[in-house]
RNA sequence: GGGCCUGUAGUUCAACUGGUUAGAGCACCGCCCUGUCACGGCGGAAGUUGCGGGUUCGAAUCCCGUCAGGCCCGCCA
């Protein structure tokens, strides 16, 4: 029986015989004593072995080698005063082995190495082939733990300090309309029949305030089929809530507890409290986005009135169009970005364009308020324009100022990514900091021009804000999203709880009474039997896992995920499947997999 | 669906403008070494340059196709 983990090992614990269990994380031989490190979960400890001292151990050390596992039985000792270990939490001490028992050996090469003190890099794709590997290494292994520790702060302070109960809800669900591509499933016994995964419990957490549970938790596992991006698996985990008789100011600062207690639990790390609220329309304004990095300065500044009338046409085209005219000013950014980086060609233009910019204008601020700039431009700018868009940009000499000009998304998406750009590129941005926001009052729909129809901008159970009851296709919605260092962290609303209002939400999102029926009839109809006021919100935790352990992939917040190709490079999943199946099924395939390389 | 990047020994990388025997660190194997901790020393084995085709006297290098991985756009209520 294992007596300690090896990384456990203090001084304290000298004079104990210890049996261990683990892996070689590496063996120096010095042709009379043999020292391994030997790595369990918990960290690393020196085993000695010499033909002296451990006559029994020494001939198993000699040809066991990195990687095996091991049972070691020996004496906690302190290690001579010249071989102290600082680095090691267990340098003080060593273990002399009595005995070691070869467990398992590596019997073919490794792949690539594992040993904690191996830093290079290995491609991403052998390590998701080798995942059970990858994981063994320090990193991985420290990620999965730290979000295991995030789940169980989380579940600590649900549970314990907010009264919420955790509920499973099914995997196996119906096909809703909007939002994302859902994975189907063939049922068997129901021929010609689908379900479909969840891709998310919205309905059923609804359902569970009907229900009367008052509050809902789950860690949640949501698919949508739908292209993968670094921070987007295709399978992943929300931490999903839902709660009774709470207005949004009370959710809100509920959840500012449960992130709280998140980061001072699991980092020690306490967030100033409240967090900062934005409008979408104020995000919008001052960053371009609805999930704004504010760890550093850089906003927008909207100059549509000084140049609406500007010679310069595609100023005063932009404005004549119903668009807007928006300056991004750096400060210091004459030294720091070259006319080239700017023009067509540059990398700046070339990030502008990719947002739909048509040019990317600008304005340089030398010294004395004098400006450098296109003559199409400076011919065409009043002292008076000159003077007042120096004013509004707050301009020093050095500043560089870029121009958006154009639809009001386009202005926003693209100031928006030069923004990010610059900010990364001018090291802007400091790494330490923890930047969490609130960002309310999100617009209830949004147009969809090749569909010609509004869409939710959330969700069509989102409640709209009562004073805009008038024109439901304008309303603000009573919803937010939680945002941390300019990821969407977290989002949710205030639900519809009565059946007129849910009525006229899905007329407008053009879903008919009866396709409303069809879809959702089970949820309109609970709502006929006493529904409670309700609201919740939904965390990408795998996402929250990431950001929290400094990663820049949201594969490795996870234990096993897919490739960007949705694949498993481990399982080699997904895969064809006996013709047998899929007649039992009731269905019959339409493509041929091609063969794997 | 589209754009960009990458693929060379087990692994991480190198290999000039297309040039003759494709190199190095670590890992692996052997020998030496009793206080190292990324131990050290000597030696060794290890390559279908992702795959297929083309250009060329000659291709890791250029071209076409294809497979795989990554980043992004579209998409993701």
């Amino acid at each position: 029986m294992r007596s300690f983990y090896c990384g456990r090992l203090r001084a304290e614990h000298i004079g104990k015989t210890v049996t261990l269990y683990g892996w070689v994380d590496r063996r120096r031989d010095h042709g009379g004593v043999i020292f391994l490190d030997l790595r369990d979960r918990e960290g690393v400890i020196q085993i000695v072995s010499d033909p002296v001292r451990t006559p029994d151990s020494y001939p198993v050390a000699d040809e066991i080698r990195n990687e095996y596992v091991v049972k070691v039985t020996g004496r906690v000792t302190r290690r001579p005063a010249e071989s102290l270990n600082p680095k090691l939490p267990t340098g003080e001490v060593e273990v002399y082995a009595d005995e070691i028992e070869l467990l398992s050996a590596v019997r073919k090469q490794m792949p690539f190495q594992v040993s904690t003190a191996e830093e290079e890099p290995v491609r991403e794709e052998l390590r998701l082939k080798y995942r059970y590997l990858d994981l063994r290494r320090e990193r991985m292994s420290r990620n999965l733990r730290l979000r295991h520790e995030i789940i169980k702060a989380i579940r600590r302070f649900l549970e314990d300090e907010a009264g919420f109960i955790e509920v499973e809800t099914p995997i196996l669900t119906r096909s809703t309309p909007e939002g994302a591509r859902d994975f189907i499933l063939p049922s068997r016994v129901n021929e010609g029949e689908w379900f479909a995964l969840p891709q998310s419990p919205q309905l059923f957490k609804q359902l569970l305030m009907v229900s009367g549970l008052d509050r809902y938790y789950q860690i949640a596992r949501c698919f949508r089929d739908e292209d993968l991006r670094a921070d987007r698996q295709p399978e992943f985990t929300q931490l999903d809530m839902e709660m009774s008789f709470m207005d949004q100011a009370e959710i809100l600062a509920l959840n500012e507890r449960l992130v709280c207690h998140i980061f001072r639990t699991v980092q020690g790390i306490e967030l100033p409290q409240p967090f900062p609220r934005l409008t979408y329309a104020e995000a919008m304004a001052r960053y371009g986005t609805d999930k704004p990095d504010t760890r550093y300065g850089l906003e927008l500044v909207e100059v549509s009135d000084i140049l609406q009338d500007s010679g310069f046409k595609v100023f005063s085209g932009a404005i004549a169009s119903g668009g807007q005219i928006k300056v991004l000013p750096i400060p210091g950014g004459n030294e720091a970005v070259s006319n080239v980086r700017i023009k067509p060609g540059g990398d700046l233009f070339k990030v502008a364009a990719e947002a739909g910019a048509k040019g990317l204008a600008y304005i340089r601020v030398r010294e004395g308020g004098e400006i450098d700039t296109i003559g199409a431009i400076k011919d065409n700018l009043t002292p008076e324009q000159k003077q007042a868009l120096l004013e509004r940009t707050g301009a020093q000499p050095g500043s560089l100022l870029l121009f958006g000009a154009g639809p009001t998304d386009t202005v926003n998406a693209t100031l928006d990514r030069l923004r990010q750009a610059l900010a990364r590129e001018l090291d802007l941005i400091d790494p330490d900091r923890q930047n969490l926001l609130w960002v309310t009052d999100f617009p209830m729909f949004e147009w969809n021009a090749d569909e010609n129809r509004w869409e939710a901008l959330h969700h069509p159970f989102t409640a709209p804000h009562p004073d805009d009851a008038d024109d439901l296709t304008q309303a603000r919605a009573i919803a937010y999203d939680l945002v941390f260092n300019g990821y969407e962290l977290g989002g949710g609303s205030l639900r519809i709880y009565q059946p007129e209002v849910q009525a006229q939400v899905f007329e407008i999102i053009g879903l008919s009474e009866a396709e409303a029926q069809d879809k959702f009839g089970f949820l309109l109809e609970a709502f006929e039997y006493g529904t409670p006021p309700h609201g919740g919100i939904a965390y990408g935790l795998d996402r929250l896992v990431m950001l929290m352990a400094g990663e820049q992939s949201i594969r490795d917040a996870i234990a096993f995920p897919k490739t960007q190709q949705a694949r498993c490079l481990l399982t080699q999943a997904p895969s064809s499947v006996d013709p047998r199946q899929l007649k039992e099924l009731h269905v019959a395939p339409t493509a041929t997999p091609k063969p794997q390389a």
